[in-house]
RNA sequence: AGCGGGGUGGGGUAGCUAGGUAAUCCCGGCGGGCUCAUAACCCGCAGAUCCGUGGUUCAAAUCCACGCCCCGCUACCA
């Protein structure tokens, strides 16, 4: 008998909504748990909130809420995102119940009983005025090497330098802005730097994702510290022993996965020792990338120093970009699953296939509104939907009930593309396993093309029957493969070819029964329309020009103290060539020819995306030209408006489209925003 | 700065840990076919000096060195 696997999800930080990023670790771990199901695993899996820590303390005495408060809200919000996701945990919990902290103190207590918790004094940043210790995020203050602004443990924008506590200079509480100080404090440290030996020998054999394991494999070579384990905190779990401490959040968070096992094991009449204290179990963890040197250096050492079992596997997915950049929710790079993309109504299928299937688990993944469409529409749609729906109509239409003698070919195809996805789950690779069915459905398209049952029908019903039986079976398959990553479509097509996928077995695909009755099927998915898909860009952009707005003001501010660091930092380069730009004369500035504008007509060049064809009234006559301002206004938004030209521009061809001077605009990103005078003015006049 | 991960046709992506006929797949472009199917399906064509420079080898996208560029992480934010 195989053993049991627990898996887990990272734990979302109850102090934000969910975006995209989350959904990067969470899509792909349900998908790979419904196909354990699916291959017969007996597993758990679960998941929660974590609530502790001084940011969420922090942004809630913010909004005049107990932490508690701001939790619950999350808390609540992420579970309703996950159920619209098909994101089924079989617990989600969170870290600030009781039966949590009785877990967390009683692995604390373990470790101290065991030796391997000290206390020390240590200088810590203090508010008085919050009258709150200050992590060092929330400290601001000069570095004492180079002058820059930073933050408490690090010269962050200036030298890069590591500060020790203390060092800074002009220390402040970034969250009311008055002097902060520095105490002396007892803390309890944790002793890692006796798990060395341990780390090495265990992460030679952990498995999980080259990027996990790599990283965290490089960080145990290299020096290793003790770990400073509490914190002064009112909200979170209370040290053993004193009053005035808490457990650090990154020692409570991974407990979860304990204490949330315990509850789920209650509900599911199993024995969570069997996984956390006997080994009888695979743990996996699903994580993101930036969490790797918790989820494969703390935490087995606090297990090891407890004596729990080990996680066999850590999983780390790769980062989410937005339209090819960074992601950040401060620049507006973001998508949020609720407010963003549910809102829009989108299938959430759509979204599970996207993350699952864009790249490698462990690779970044670029979202983008026109990818997106292009992988429903001509992906979903184009391949896999149409073969489902081309098939069960055909079939249903002409049929009704079908005699399933099926080629050995295609039974050799469905056996094969099942191997391949297993294949691809054993190395975690999720978008394999979802390239596994689409070419099923690819071949599935071609054996309905190349047999022809449409004519077939007209001449010979039986050869008709038999070429539809191969392509029902296939069908079939599909709907059972690709469950996993898309169950609210499959489940819905799965029903109308007596399939119940949400009980199928993987290996069920190759049970085929002798007849099949076809209820008449409904089109699996609905297209994407561009129109939609510009809604959501504009909505992006409108928020990423938002951000730059109001970045811009920081950066004013910033400008005395880049300029003071600029000759030792490594960004020198950059600056140092905006120093020795090569200045014009404004007789050659004068040479351009400049003049406001008025596009009396504009229209999209066909084949192209990006241009548009614009008719301007620049004074004394009408201009064509061809602007690349399509991706981001449409025709009708620009006909009408007034423009900033640079008329004397060398004409030139654009898709066969002559233009005869350049509209102006600002670029953000590559997007064009268009200039418009502050006053009205008429066209034709001269800008200087 | 250190460490880690990358740089492959117009865009995206596979192969590179076990080096061997100049390279996968999806969009997009072009041409053809089909009409059962959601302008969906099928077939074919065009298009890559596989970041650069050296080196190892009979042979390199694939191994080594140096360089350039992008990204992430760096333990008291979670």
């Amino acid at each position: 008998m195989k053993p049991m696997k627990l898996v887990t999800c990272g734990l979302p930080y109850a102090n934000g909504k969910a975006h995209i990023g989350h959904l990067r670790t969470y899509i792909p771990a349900d998908v790979y748990v419904r196909y354990l199901r699916m291959a017969g695993e007996d597993v758990i899996f679960i998941c929660g909130s974590d609530s502790h820590g001084t940011p969420i303390v922090v942004n809630a005495e913010q909004q005049g809420l107990e932490p508690k408060q701001l939790v619950d809200i999350y808390h609540q919000h992420f579970q309703e995102v996950f159920k619209a996701l098909d994101i089924e945990f079989d617990f989600y919990g969170r870290t600030d119940s009781d039966y949590h902290h009785t877990r967390t103190q009683e692995i604390v207590n373990r470790l101290i009983d065991r030796g391997y918790v000290y206390p020390k004094e240590i200088e810590l940043a203090y508010c008085p005025r919050c009258e709150r210790f200050l992590p060092d995020r929330y400290v601001e203050g000069i570095c004492p090497y180079c002058g820059a602004v930073a933050r408490g443990d690090e010269c962050d924008q200036g030298c890069g330098r590591h500060l020790e506590p203390g060092e800074i200079k002009e220390p402040k509480c970034k969250i009311c802005g008055s002097p902060a100080e520095f105490r002396k404090q007892k803390h309890y440290f944790f002793k890692l730097t006796g798990f060395k030996k341990f780390l090495e020998d265990y992460l030679a054999s952990l498995r999980g994702t080259e990027n996990a394991l790599n990283y965290a494999r490089q960080w145990v070579r290299s020096e290793l510290k003790d770990w400073c384990i509490t914190r002064n905190l009112e909200w979170g779990v209370k040290f053993p022993g004193e009053e005035e401490l808490v457990v650090y959040v990154w020692v409570d968070a991974p407990i979860g996965y304990i204490s949330f096992t315990e509850r789920a094991c209650e509900r599911l009449s199993k024995d969570w020792k069997e996984i956390w204290l006997e080994n009888k179990a695979e743990i996996v963890h699903f994580i993101g990338l930036d969490i790797v040197y918790h989820h494969c250096i703390f935490w087995p050492a606090m297990l090891k120093g407890a004596d729990y079992t080990l996680p066999s596997a850590v999983v780390a997915s790769g980062m989410v970009k937005v339209e090819g950049k960074t992601f950040s929710k401060s620049r507006g790079y973001v998508v949020w699953v609720e407010d963003d993309y549910l809102k829009a109504g989108f299938n959430t299928d759509y979204l599970r296939y996207y993350m699952v299937n864009y790249t490698s688990h462990q690779k970044d993944l670029n979202f983008s509104w026109e990818v997106f469409r292009d992988k429903v529409n001509n992906e979903l749609i184009a391949t896999l939907g149409n073969f489902l729906y081309r098939v069960m109509h055909f079939a249903w239409k002409n049929f009704g009930t079908v005699s399933m003698d099926v080629d050995d070919e295609v039974l050799d195809k469905i056996e094969e593309t099942k191997e391949k996805i297993l294949a691809a789950l054993n190395s975690w690779e999720f978008k394999e396993a979802s390239d596994a069915f689409m070419e099923l459905a690819t071949y599935g398209n071609v054996y309905f093309q190349s047999s022809k049952p449409w004519e077939l029908i007209k001449s010979d019903r039986s050869e008709a029957e038999k070429a539809v039986a191969s392509c029902l079976a296939i069908a079939r398959a599909l709907t059972i493969y690709a469950y996993p990553v898309l169950p609210r479509t499959m489940k819905k097509m799965a029903e109308f070819i007596g399939v119940d996928a949400e009980k199928a077995r993987l290996d069920d695909a190759l049970n085929v029964p002798e007849k099949i009755e076809v209820k008449k099927p409904e089109v699996p998915f609905e297209r994407v329309d561009d129109d939609k898909i510009q809604e959501m860009e504009e909505l992006m952009m409108d928020r990423i020009r938002k951000a730059e707005i109001k970045e811009r003001g920081e950066i004013v501010e910033d400008k005395p103290r880049k300029g003071e660091v600029s000759n030792n930092t490594s960004k020198t380069g950059k600056d140092a060539k905006a120093d020795e730009t090569d200045y014009i004369s404004i007789e050659e500035f004068q040479r351009l020819d400049i003049r406001v504008g008025k596009v009396v007509k504009a229209e999209k060049i066909s084949g192209s995306k990006k241009l548009l064809r614009l008719e301007v009234d620049v004074g004394n006559e009408v201009r064509q030209v061809v602007a690349g301002i399509a991706e981001v206004y449409r025709p009708e938004e620009v006909e009408g408006k007034t423009v900033v030209i640079l008329v004397n521009m060398k004409p030139a061809k654009l898709m066969g489209v002559e233009s005869r001077g350049m509209i102006l605009a600002a670029d953000i990103d590559g997007k064009p925003i268009l200039l418009t005078p502050e006053k009205g003015v008429e066209p034709g006049t001269k800008v200087r």
